[in-house]
DNA sequence: TAAATTTATCAACAAACGTTGATAAAAATA
DNA sequence: TATTTTTATCAACGTTTGTTGATAAATTTA
């Protein structure tokens, strides 16, 4: 792991654990035991920092939601696919995951508005998605904008368990249980 | 409206909207239009602010859990009423409950450790619930803790919707809409 | 080995931060 | 009206913040 892949893992850790906001440049340089002025040989400013991290996994996401969701599988199938992704990313980098969540809102005009939008595009398909299923008899009849939120809502806990170490069960196990939850909820 | 409770109000929403961190006693004054100083005839600190404004919609959610949780309804029947006092204390203190899931964090200790502390008890009275429901056979063989953090996690979008009025419904049919996908999930 | 590039060290900056003290105006109480 | 209490004003404090410049050491390249 050279300086720099260090430095951007442990940014992500920090700023997970303690927020954007509270994560200094000072901290940061503790966590790696090096000089304050050192960490700038790496980054070009902390508002940067936030940038990067935030947008590679955002694409990353939006990517691999896309391949999905531009395939001919039915709507049920693609909501089971994209939380299915979801949970991948998640395991895979659960820092980024968080940062997603948590710590957009702390980007700086104009990329606020970017991943804003961006975001809105993203709802408005898994709208679009509930929406087909009602149609084609899959999806109960639902309210589409409180499925959607319930819906993306309900797997923003994961990150933080497997970011802590605290999941008892492995990641199959999660993606067999989240799916039951969201399509057949937890009555018999 | 006394101007102590324009503070609490103003100070709310802004700590809902950029964060506590992110949120200056500058911030503050300038969104009441009085001077910086000025406020300190209101509060004690900052830390001050962050601790009241948590521990009281902290104190009144806790209570009325136990109210329900004590009852001798049935397991399901208890989660379905919890879920509604949650939608109920966030349609009447949106930003209140945006605190309770985005800045508690910010605690110092020993309240962050008191703060954790209650929210693990929490937890742990719901799994107690889940795993009474699957006994006796109202609810699925779930993950217990899976299922927990999937529920508890799955309504926390609703502040969001309701603080900013992009909300179409109302509380009654958002309490319908969200007890069919807890209980039924998605699929018909 | 010589040159060039990358990494490390030190001190310091300007700005923003939470907070305070002294004091004046305004409002409430007696 | 006189007195007490509440609210407002101004300037300033000590820290913490992100960031920079000059420079030395270490490493890589030629």
């Amino acid at each position: 792991m050279t300086k720099k892949e260090k430095l951007l893992h442990q940014s992500l850790k920090l700023i997970h654990e303690k927020g954007f906001k509270a994560t200094t440049i000072r901290d940061i340089a503790a966590s790696m035991d090096c000089d304050v002025a050192n960490v700038y040989n790496f980054i070009d400013s902390k508002q940067g920092l936030l940038e990067s991290h935030l947008f590679s996994i955002n694409e990353e996401f939006h990517l691999r939601f896309d391949e999905i969701n531009n395939s001919s599988f039915e709507p049920i199938e693609k909501i089971k696919r994209i939380v299915g992704i979801y949970i991948d990313l998640t395991f895979a980098k659960p820092y980024q995951a968080s940062l997603l969540v948590n710590e957009w809102r702390h980007l700086k005009e104009p990329k606020l508005s970017r991943f804003i939008k961006e975001r809105e595009k993203f709802e408005i398909k898994v709208k679009k998605l509930i929406k087909q299923g009602i149609k084609d008899g899959s999806i109960r009849k639902v309210d589409v904008d409180i499925a959607t939120y319930t819906l993306l809502s309900s797997v923003r806990w994961l990150f933080n368990k497997v970011a802590s170490g605290n999941l008892k069960v492995n990641r199959i196990e999660v993606e067999k249980q989240l799916l039951d939850f969201v399509l057949c909820g937890l009555t018999v």
